[in-house]
DNA sequence: ACTGTTGGCGACCAAATTGGTCAACAATAG
DNA sequence: CTATTGTTGACCAATTTGGTCGCCAACAGT
């Protein structure tokens, strides 16, 4: 349950990857995918909600790519997810309120919102420049300056 | 994406239900399924992992049903939602540390366990009869002794 | 011991979601 | 005009979700 699916996750690692690169022009999809592990065909449907909301554009043709449509100080974790996972709330009435006029009335009602509120604080309050100054400094914990090499945000999560 | 399935759902309701009927002895199925429109069948379902958890006793045979095993001041959303839906966690390698061990390298890893930590805070801090308390309130705002009608705690959510 | 009541459990099922692949198409730099 | 790169929609297998159904187990009352 409550489990985010890989369009969330990966979604949040190929935004990750753009705001690591951040001032460099367009980004292939195909070094995004192959840094990230994600297969391209797969990546393309999981940028396309990216672009149609705005987050990031692209740019077809030789030396095209994608990149950051905003800067990544401006970019919150919440919208990404929003965008690749619709609406955050644990049950339907919460993000539905008109479907169900009864809704007030319902104890479990107001303790999903409450879990609602709770997941969108940390998530509204965390923007991609935190990920990215996140990462280096990882990477300078381990004495490894991975920020040049290819390979560098593989991962599980 | 990060919503709680049915058996969440509809987990916390026979719950309430039961914690509504505190201290009235076994409570038969065919009434907390009537009460909260969950189909008998499904209802003895959702009921299994319960008392596989050790919160709910089963009677069998006339004058049967269920009740709870412990206070419902003693019982937690969080054990509950542990029963019914796993693991809280939004990304497997949260709560599955040890099958990946690079996760500690990862960013994204760090916000999805901030993530875990802020649902699991509201439902830890939640206990059963703090629902009831509310469910109770909630009736006597409205002006309208519900607790005595059977159809009391339907609901969308 | 028999009988009716009530829960337990496993098989089964349809629909939706997830996590992709593939092929054809559109745009653009050189 | 051509090679490169992103866009789109069709398609697919596996899993999860949300159930139903039928038979079995346990127990109270007689």
């Amino acid at each position: 349950m409550m489990k985010l699916s890989t369009k969330g996750r990966y979604g949040t690692r190929v935004l990750l990857d753009l705001g690591l690169h951040w001032g460099e022009g367009p980004i292939l999809l195909k070094d995004i995918a192959r840094r990230q592990e994600i297969s391209l065909p797969y990546l393309e449907h999981l940028i396309a909600p990216l672009i149609a909301g705005g987050m990031v554009k692209s740019t077809r043709g030789p030396r095209g790519g994608v990149s950051l449509l905003k800067r990544p100080e401006e970019i919150r974790l919440s919208e990404v997810i929003q965008l690749l996972e619709g609406p955050i709330a644990p049950v339907e009435c919460v993000h539905n309120p008109e479907a169900y006029p009864r809704s007030p009335l319902c104890v479990t009602h107001d303790i999903w919102d409450e879990v609602r509120r709770a997941i969108d604080g940390v998530l509204e309050s965390t923007t991609l420049q935190d990920l990215v100054d996140r990462q280096k400094q990882k990477w300078n914990l381990e004495h490894l300056p991975r920020h040049e090499k290819q390979g560098a945000t593989w991962e599980d999560a």
